[in-house]
DNA sequence: TCTGGGGTCCTAGGACCC
DNA sequence: TCTGGGGTCCTAGGACCC
């Protein structure tokens, strides 16, 4: 052993692109007023920050922030909050997704703002093209990408991270064709927590075993982690070895479950305005359904108490019906209903409820869509 | 009397991602 | 006073079957 040709397939490249500070980014694109001040999107109902423009992640405003506790630090710095705009950041990425699918045949849209690529064969190199996909980005959108490439998805989102932290990479990072020392020095610099799949609860558990860097995680023996944690986190180690654990996946693939809820913008204790909002998400729910040309055999509908206010009685109840597939608002909006009155109980005030769809099946549309269902009618 | 071992399906809950 | 809205995967345990 040793001393023959590398094995072709563990020096594949596989890049992963995302959009920097993407919501920020497409507000200050479209209000160029903004462009270089403190820009903050918030989720809906204003609650939390969703994202940050470089400076005002620069003042230290952390991600997913209450936004009633910054609203001091906003004044002082004269920080710009806006309400999300979700046709907006919607438009844009289709935007993007389309100018990447001409850089491989093989896309996979992972969110929003990030996709994987496979650059294999791609010409003249794979460092080469992410340059390219850097700059045509950034020269037919305005928006600012970072590249990742490496040899697994673990590594490439890794490789992602660096190329957004680290400003000699100029955005794009190559970690797949760097030497085993120049990798793992970059692996050791980064705190374990900062690896796909390893989430604040995980390195904790992680760093009480000595583990605690990126590099660390890699020499872990799977077989070890395996025991300690999870068949999902043996495979990010062994990603971070180049093992291909995880495969690219071109196209959506078939949803299992398609979830509409909501918090509300004040607490409801009636039993009526929470018809009316469950209605509402049924009605959302089944049009995502339809869209996908699926069929659900399940609804399930939940209804919670806001667990931050430990000043009041909690409640968290969830009920599912099993029926005949179907696409139909009515039927699924009549089921929703059924299912809300059976779970509801008064005394309680309640921050959020949600329609959830199960048990799709590729169907047929029917032929009624209503847009408002009213629930006299039901 | 002894009370197996393997399979499936379902649900709840934990953990993660963006 | 004020804490998002989507999703995914995995595991454990119970019910039921032969």
């Amino acid at each position: 052993m040793g001393g023959g040709p590398l094995d072709h397939s563990s020096r594949m490249p596989i890049a992963l692109i995302d959009c920097n500070n993407f919501y920020a980014s497409c507000e200050q694109l479209f209000q160029p007023v903004l462009l270089g001040k403190p820009v903050v999107v918030l989720s809906n109902n204003d609650g939390c920050v969703v994202a940050r423009s470089a400076e005002a992640r620069a003042l230290g405003i952390p991600m997913a922030a209450p936004w009633h506790t910054l609203k001091d630090l906003a004044r002082r710095h004269c920080v710009v909050a806006l309400s999300s705009n979700y046709a907006l950041y919607g438009d844009m990425s289709a935007r993007v997704m389309r100018i990447l699918s001409q850089f491989s045949p093989l896309q996979e849209v992972y969110s929003i703002d990030e996709c994987f690529l496979d650059l294999a064969g791609a010409q003249p190199s794979p460092t080469a093209c992410g340059r390219a996909i850097h700059t045509e980005i950034k020269r037919l959108t305005g928006l600012a990408v970072g590249v990742g490439l490496g040899t697994t998805k673990t590594l490439a989102k890794f490789a992602n991270h660096c190329a957004k932290k680290r400003l000699e990479f100029g955005g794009v990072c190559p970690l797949f064709e760097m030497s085993t020392v120049e990798a793992d020095r970059l692996l050791a610099w980064a705190p374990v927590r900062d690896i796909w799949g390893v989430g604040i609860r995980l390195a904790t558990r992680l760093e009480s075993m000595g583990i605690r860097t990126a590099l660390d995680l890699k020499r872990a023996a799977p077989s070890r982690i395996r025991a300690a944690f999870s068949v999902t986190l043996e495979r990010t180690v062994r990603e971070l070895n180049g093992e291909v654990c995880l495969g690219l996946m071109a196209g959506p693939g078939a949803r299992k479950q398609i979830l509409s809820s909501r918090s509300f913008g004040q607490l409801i204790s009636d039993l009526p305005p929470l018809e009316e909002a469950v209605v509402s998400y049924a009605t959302r729910a089944a049009e995502k359904l339809r869209q996908q040309g699926l069929l659900t055999g399940n609804i399930g509908v939940f209804l919670r108490t806001n667990p931050f206010r430990t000043d009041l009685p909690q409640e968290d109840r969830s009920l599912s019906l099993t029926l005949h597939p179907t696409d139909d608002t009515r039927i699924i909006a009549q089921a929703a209903l059924k299912t809300l009155r059976e779970i509801y109980r008064p005394g309680f005030a309640y921050q959020k409820a949600g329609v959830l769809l199960a048990d799709l099946v590729l169907g047929v549309c029917r032929t009624f869509r209503p847009h408002h269902v009213k629930i006299a009618a039901l």
